[in-house]
DNA sequence: GTCTATAACTAGATAGAC
DNA sequence: GTCTATCTAGTTATAGAC
């Protein structure tokens, strides 16, 4: 996961590695919490070589959207693909999505908390996709209600419901904490299903 | 709701409406994002004046949330009371929580994106007070399951799933969208009740 | 590809007049 | 209670050496 951020935890370009310490530091103090000299005091270098790189804080925290954005969209297309059954389907796209938010926790969370620091641009282009991937769950739903094995009031409220109650994973997600991603997972799916199944 | 920011909408205090401007403000920007001088612009004065009534930046946002947490805490109380039985008392929590994140939706999401901008002893302060909000939630959810009418694998999750999922509403919802307030604590408190039941 | 030096500007906060 | 003026320090970003 995370793969177009860190292709292997080794030999990463220097692209890479300032876009991860800028994740941890976006995520701890906020994009505009953070400045280019705290970024790069924490990757060792001056703050001027971070712009042979980037041509601006803003693109940077833009890449790291941009990438997430990436991974989700992939990720839930094979999720979807590797189950039958709007019900199979839903438990796996609501798995994935919660294991994104223990195991991608800050890039998931920034994807949510600076979409107000991106230019109107950038945020443009983001929204576009992320409406893409809440189109994926709107589906889901509604083809389980078509097939008669869900039932639920308003498919737009529930799929909303559904992501945001699984984004909250990665506020208080923490590592080697009480529960394990995947017990996480489970209970989340149980307690979705139970809530719109027929 | 919001009493203790501002108890009228006429004659409200200088600092209520600097409180009031504030949350707009860091709402829309972000704390780090918004400038004192921003800040007062919106308020037509100068950013000094500002300083008359707050000792800092920090303590404007430390008000908001302090304020914020009153509401909480004082509202899902009420709403506790009022009902009987851990079902109708869970019902009435739930719709409270849901109506308050419409209502005081840019308070609500301060209260959640900001912690980040907090000094650590105001965190601490924020902190505690926001457990107890939490175990009102837990105590509940625990009371359903010892009288036999609630059947949850883990009341810690389920509280922090039911709370996310719920505080979600703050970061889409919409002032006359589709979906009034009211609807939309219906629909929620249905989904919930659902996915608890016994 | 990383550095030093610096330009141009903005930040939070204070002093003291009115 | 609000103002003007200002201090100090920090901000993003660039120029040009190595």
């Amino acid at each position: 996961m995370a793969a177009t951020i860190v292709a292997t935890h080794e030999r990463a370009t220097a692209a890479e590695r300032i876009l991860r310490a800028a994740v941890v530091l976006f995520r701890e103090r906020g994009y505009h919490g953070s400045s280019m000299r705290t970024l790069a005091r924490a990757l060792r270098m001056e703050a001027a070589s971070l712009y042979y790189h980037f041509r601006s804080k803003q693109e940077i925290l833009f890449a790291i959207l941009d990438h997430t954005l990436d991974d989700l969209l992939a990720g839930v297309g094979r999720a979807v693909a590797s189950a039958d059954g709007p019900e199979a389907r839903l438990r796996a796209a609501v798995r994935f999505h919660v294991l994104f938010h223990t195991d991608s926790q800050h890039e998931a969370f920034l994807s949510h908390s600076e979409l107000r620091s991106l230019t109107q641009g950038n945020l443009r282009l983001v929204l576009t996709r992320r409406d893409e991937y809440e189109r994926v769950f709107r589906g889901l739903l509604a083809s389980g209600v078509r097939a008669g094995v869900f039932q639920v009031a308003d498919v737009r409220l529930t799929a909303m419901a559904i992501l945001t109650m699984c984004t909250g994973v990665a506020t208080w997600f923490a590592d080697g904490g009480r529960l394990s991603p995947e017990a996480i997972a489970d209970r989340y799916v149980e307690m979705i299903m139970k809530s719109v199944k027929r």
